[in-house]
Order: C-alpha cells, then structure tokens, then sequence
DNA sequence: TAATATAGGTCAAAGAAAGTCAAAGTCAAA
DNA sequence: TTTGACTTTGACTTTCTTTGACCTATATTA
C-alpha cells in the first residue's frame, strides 16, 4: 500500500474544487478556511494564486473588513468551447438573418449577455452596414467573428 | 463557509434601494431606519455615505430638527449624459484613433466595461473593416455610434 | 423670544477581514 | 550534493465596518 503524502495546499485546493457544486460560483472565508485546514491565513491565498488563475479558468475577487470574504468564479470553458466552435463554422459571408440566428442561440445558451447581443446586433446591422451588397456580408461576418473572439474567454 | 452572512451595512443598502420603487426620490427618518435595524444612527451615514456616493447615481439631501429626514434621489445617470453628449459630438467620420481616445477616456470615466470597449474597438478597427479608404472612417462612425447608442440607458 | 425637544452630522477608536512579503522548509532532479 | 522550484509560516499592512461620544441645525412651545 502506497502512501501518498498529499501536501495541504492540494487538498485546501481540492476542498475548495468541491465547494463549486454545480454552481459556478462560491464564495469563501479565509480565515475560517484556514482554521479548517489548522493553517495559518496566508496559505489560503497561497492556493488561490497558484491554483485558481485566471488562465486556469477562475476568476477571484474579496473584499475586506467585517464580512469580508473571498469569492471565486469558475469560468465557463463549455462557453468559450461553444463560441469558438460557432466563430469556426461562420464562412466568408454571413447575412443580418443569420446573426439574428445566431444571436438567439446564443442568449438561449447564456453565452452572451442582453447587452453583448444588442451590441454584436448592431454592429452588423443592415442599416449600418452601409457597403455595397456585395461586400455587405463579407464585411459583417468579418465584424460578427472578430467581436465573438473577443468573447471567447473573458 | 457556507453561506456568507449579510453585512448589516449590505442589509441597510438594499433596503433603501427597495424603497426606490419606480420613483427616482425617496425620504427617510435616520433614527427610525436605525431602529428597524437595531444599529446605531451613524450606521445610516455611513452606509449613505459608502453607497449612495454622487459617482454611484445618487444625490442626498438631509434636514435636522424636528421632522427632518435624509432624501436621496436618484441621479438619471451622468453615463448616459455623457454618452449621448460623445454620440452627437461625433461627426461622419471617425479614424481608429480617435476611437482609441474617446474609449480610453469611457475607460477612465467609467461609462463602459473593459469588456463593451474591447468590443467597440474591434468592431470599428482598421483590420476588420475591410473596405475602401475612402468609406472607412464613415462606415466606422455609423458602426461606433450605433453602438454607442446601444449602451446608452443600460 | 428663549428654552426645549427633535432631528441629523462628525469623527475617531475598536473590530473584523483579507493582503503582502520575505524567511524558512521540503523535495526531487541534475 | 547542490540547486531550484514549490510550500509553509508568520509578522506586518491595508481595507472596510461597527460603535459611541459629542456636535449642530431646526422646529415647537412656554
């Protein structure tokens, strides 16, 4: 039998992983964290620095003072997987119809917010697209894919 | 861990923001609402004084001696002013840089996200809008402005 | 008008969290 | 056996909240 040492900043990690049940969203402690783990206060934001980057998928905020706590934000990988892989699928061309297509999916997946959709929506719109039709859909799914890039991953 | 527990000053806040139902004006007693929370008086203060800062919306009166009262109204957002005020200073034309100005100053003002600014820039970048010189910057005014517009009155 | 009662205002101290940083410890790989 | 990356620890700092003693303004009433 093999005795694996775990270290204490892993299972504060792995403890941590478990608060996200389903939820995408937590909010810790520190101090009664540390308590429970009978570590000082300061390796809770060892595990949080280490473990929970961003380019690691998280996103941290805290607030300080009486109440303070510690909150962490699991980012959504299936989103950034979902808009990557729709942005793939666009071609060359893209019509105002199709946007709205997409648009609608894309608020029913929750990917986007009301306000980012408004925002992709007219940016593409047929009345400020004011080009020539035969460069109208090129130019927007050139616009549509560059914006959803930059969604991917916020 | 658990569920975190309210502030009292969180409590307070929300309940003042309940208090503005429809109506942009409300009134109310220090002492009473103190009462209700069973804090001192000076907690109101601070809590007006912490969260209902002119930067966050709001404008507060106050009147001692006998039936004196705190009024705060809410200030029909400057972003939006300020906004409409960029859109129609905005001429036919816009070059990228220009754009890149006026979204670091909404940055620093606080009137977009990082993440409606990044937006804004990519959808109004040379890269993106690939048509001829002679309509870039007219095409990417109606695309800024028509955005613009949209963050208006969020 | 003077005195009193009824509000609200100020400010600083105490309390409650979380953050920082560097020293010391551990451990595996070179 | 040394090195270097990673971890653990703790003293000190910063930020935010709660509390209370004392102050000021306005209305009411004798």
């Amino acid at each position: 039998m093999e005795v694996i040492k775990m270290r204490m900043s892993d299972m504060i990690e792995e403890f941590i992983k478990e608060l996200f049940d389903d939820d995408d969203y937590i909010e810790i402690q520190r101090n009664d964290l540390a308590e429970h783990f009978n570590c000082v206060p300061s390796q809770i934001n060892y595990v949080i620095s280490t473990r929970f980057k961003p380019s690691q998928g998280y996103y941290v905020e805290s607030k300080r003072g009486g109440g303070g706590h510690i909150s962490i934000r699991k980012i959504n990988t299936t989103k950034s997987n979902y808009l990557m892989h729709t942005i793939s699928s666009i071609g060359d061309k893209i019509t105002s119809q199709e946007v709205d297509i997409f648009l609608s999916n894309f608020l029913s997946y929750g990917v986007v917010t009301e306000k980012e959709a408004k925002l992709l929506k007219v940016a593409t719109s047929d009345n400020v697209l004011t080009v020539p039709q035969n460069i109208k859909d090129e130019l927007r799914a050139k616009i549509f894919k560059n914006m959803l890039i930059n969604l991917v991953d916020d």
